[in-house]
DNA sequence: AGCACGCCGACT
DNA sequence: GTCGGCGTGCTC
């Protein structure tokens, strides 16, 4: 007697574990492992779908008890041997159920969509036979058939619109057995290589032969030890990767390139698709249910061998993956930190590589702290790229912005910066204007008691927009109209400090009417392919100046940009995360990169209060390599990561009073179970934004070097917990090393 | 998660 | 004596 060995999709732990299901004879055979059934669950019997994760003939239940797979999903297995493997990994992992392993791993069940499409009924040898036997007269069916070529399967819609004919004529050819219908799967979401032009693979640099033959030689070899490719803007990567994907597939592998969603542009698509045609099928996280679902079915019928796409791309179901490429591997959205699981497109990447001995491949002009650290370790190779292909790098200045104070330049420019875009402008060339932050001003305060305006439902300050005249939360979304007297004293005194984008944009405006200025921050680009719009307007030179917050800092590629200014280079320094510098030397790096990338030279001017910050002067002298030694001490030092795991326990509710007792209970049993003192606590402390939404935010920090042990000992702290008092009415959002701190 | 069972108070 | 509140426990 054989039995499916069923995971059910609920994602709840209490049922969290397999289930055997008999098979009925009308399914005989035809339940595989791997594939989604339908099975009936609970008291009730409702049916839901679930993964079959094997077949087996032992079971240690009453046989009483076991019930039948009701129906198969679909007549092929969906998920292989080895991706339930990775989703039993990806389970212990990230402390999540298999269900919601099973839901990255294979997309939502979506229905199919067909069209119906005509061809030669097989009797006959060609059209011309078809025509001479059937049609004697010139006749809509004879223009139908006119257009089919032998052999063809031309869809009924097709045909209709080219010949502007009704059915009849073609369903008359269906009666009369000259044609055949037939329908067809139409695949949602393609990208349509048809309107991309082939290039030829160009003349590699020195450099980029050597990195490739490196990367060769790992696909080749037994060692599959992951590769940084450390390469500076321009000096040539994606080429290096085209020519690595070449390789794979020539061996009849498959290929997955990740790239952050904001790098996903028509160019970069274009690049892969002009050297690999129809092969390549891209994703992103616009897609519906149904095109995602499509694209992924085409990587699972061999259609097609390149995948690109953003983090969930990962997840491509090739059966043969030779190489997984990450580009810009320093970016945060690699990492999934909202909804469970919390994965890192990487770690996956590399659990793939020990599953299927693929490749992985990571590059970046400015590597995590993370990845080059592993090079040193010597757990990953590095490849180092020095060169540019073709343009220089832009002449970086650093504004000391407590100087222009000094000499009573109250101004969010500096004079340096300011001279600049005069004359950039009368030269007739574009500039770009980078703050991380908008509105007008993030701090309106009443000048008589000190009173700060701030959001009733979040323990944050509102920004005032100029542009709707109103103070609004940029956490609850909730906006008031602005106050004419203080709230606390009655004073009209109120002022208004700190610069956002739609500050400078005024700024700019004051200070040079007649400049053509495109601002480009969430609160423009709200409309639907605004965010296109206002790209495209300012590539076709209708603007002069285009200001804009973090979406403007990266993988743009403007020729007649020369001018890139930095507003405020320390915002993202001040955070209080132990990765700000690594952030700022990041960002700094990335924003800069916006200049001079035509035969044009570029000229960057940071604007900062703390000039001689390591990863501010590293960013502006193109040190990685100095600011990474700098950055890797400190973190030495201080004890953070790499060189330690951080474990985040936030609890959030409405009754403040209730999570911090929990937390301080959590606290008591993390102290009783640390043997050793093998981990370090902090906590419990309100989160950095305590309050958000009327809902109250509270965290311990854990610190531990060893990844297993620290989750093993928080899981079971809070199983503890969990046995001592009722965590009904609070949410518990546990993250390993989290990207950012919240 | 979702459903049944079961053990209490309030009611035709 | 019965209806319905939601606490508890199980689901192949």
């Amino acid at each position: 007697m054989e039995y499916a060995v069923v995971i059910i999709s609920i994602g709840h732990r209490n049922i969290d574990h397999i289930f055997h299901y008999g098979i009925p004879n009308r399914l005989r055979g035809l339940v595989k492992k791997g594939m989604r059934v339908i099975v009936p669950f609970g008291k009730g019997n409702r049916l839901i779908e679930g993964y079959v994760t094997d077949i087996t003939d032992s079971i240690d239940i009453d046989a009483e008890l076991i019930k039948e797979v009701s129906d198969i999903c679909e007549d092929h297995p969906v998920i292989s041997a080895k991706r339930i493997a990775l989703a039993e990994w990806m389970k212990e992992k990230y402390y999540t159920t298999f269900s919601s392993c099973f839901r990255c791993i294979v997309p939502k069940r979506v229905n199919e969509k067909s069209f119906a499409c005509i061809q030669l009924n097989s009797a006959y040898e060609n059209i011309s036979e078809a025509v001479d036997k059937v049609l004697k007269k010139d006749t809509k069916q004879k223009r139908v058939l006119e257009v089919l070529l032998n052999g063809d399967e031309i869809p009924v819609s097709h045909i209709k619109t080219l010949l502007d004919v009704d059915d009849g004529p073609i369903n008359a050819l269906i009666k009369k057995n000259v044609l055949v219908k037939k329908y067809v799967q139409e695949y949602r979401g393609n990208f349509n290589s048809a309107l991309v032009d082939k290039t030829l693979p160009p003349k590699l640099t020195k450099e980029q032969e050597i990195a490739v033959a490196k990367i060769c030689d790992t696909i080749d070899g037994n060692n599959k030890k992951p590769v940084l490719i450390h390469g500076v803007t321009g000096s040539g990567k994606t080429e290096v990767y085209i020519r690595a994907i070449e390789k794979v597939l020539s061996q009849g592998k498959e290929a997955i390139v990740l790239v952050p969603e904001i790098s996903l542009t028509q160019q970069t698509v274009e690049r892969f698709v002009s050297r690999f045609g129809s092969r390549v099928a891209v994703t992103h996280s616009r897609l519906s249910d149904g095109e995602r679902y499509d694209q992924w079915t085409r990587a699972l019928r061999k259609e097609i061998s390149v995948m690109i796409g953003p983090r969930s791309a990962v997840f491509t179901p090739f059966e043969e993956p030779g190489i997984i490429i990450i580009d810009e591997e320093h970016e945060a959205t690699y990492k999934s930190d909202q909804q469970s699981p919390k994965y890192d497109a990487r770690e996956i990447a590399e659990k793939l590589s020990e599953l299927y001995g693929c490749t992985v491949v990571l590059g970046s002009a400015t590597p995590s702290v993370a990845s080059y650290y592993k090079t040193q370790t010597g757990e990953y190779d590095l490849i180092e790229m020095n060169n540019r292909v073709n343009n220089t790098l832009p002449v970086i200045h650093i504004t000391d912005m407590r100087r222009e104070i000094a000499i009573k330049n109250f101004s969010v420019f500096g004079t340096e910066l300011r001279e600049a875009m005069a004359q950039n402008l009368q030269r007739n060339e574009q500039t770009i204007l980078f703050l991380n932050r908008r509105g007008y001003s993030t701090f309106v305060s009443c000048r008589k008691c000190g009173y700060v305006m701030s959001c009733d439902n979040c323990n944050v300050n509102y920004t005032y927009h100029k542009g709707i005249n109103r103070l609004s939360c940029h956490y609850c979304g909730k906006s008031i109209s602005v106050p004419e007297v203080c709230p606390q004293c009655g004073s009209k005194y109120i002022k208004y400090f700190g610069a956002g984008t739609e500050k400078i944009e005024q700024e700019v405006l004051r200070l040079f009417p007649k400049a053509r200025v495109l601002r480009m921050d969430m609160d423009t680009t709200k409309r639907k392919n605004s965010h296109q719009t206002i790209l495209e307007d300012f590539r076709r030179g209708k603007a002069d100046i285009l200001i804009g917050t973090q979406m403007i800092a990266k993988g743009l590629d403007f020729p007649n940009v020369t001018l890139v200014g930095v507003v405020a280079a320390d915002l993202s320094l001040n955070i209080g995360d132990y990765r700000s510098a690594e952030n700022t030397y990041q960002l700094v790096s990335q924003v800069a990169g916006r200049a001079g990338r035509a035969d044009k030279e570029g000229t960057v001017y940071i604007q900062t209060y703390s000039p001689d910050h390591y990863s501010i002067q590293y960013a502006a002298r193109n040190n990685y390599k100095g600011f990474y030694n700098e950055e890797i001490t400190f973190r030495q030092n201080m004890n953070y990561p790499p060189f330690t795991n951080i474990f985040l326990v936030m609890m959030t509710g409405e009754n403040e009073y209730h999570i911090r007792r929990t937390l301080g209970c959590l606290a008591d049993i993390m102290k009783r179970y640390n043997k050793n003192n093998m981990f370090t606590r902090l906590g419990p402390t309100p989160a950095v934004i305590s309050k958000i939404n009327n809902i109250y935010r509270w965290q311990i920090i854990v610190k531990c070097e060893n990844e297993d042990k620290i989750r093993n000992y928080v899981l079971f702290c809070l199983d503890k917990l969990s046995k001592q008092i009722s965590l009904d009415n609070i949410n518990v959002g546990l993250y390993l090393n989290p990207s950012y701190i919240f």
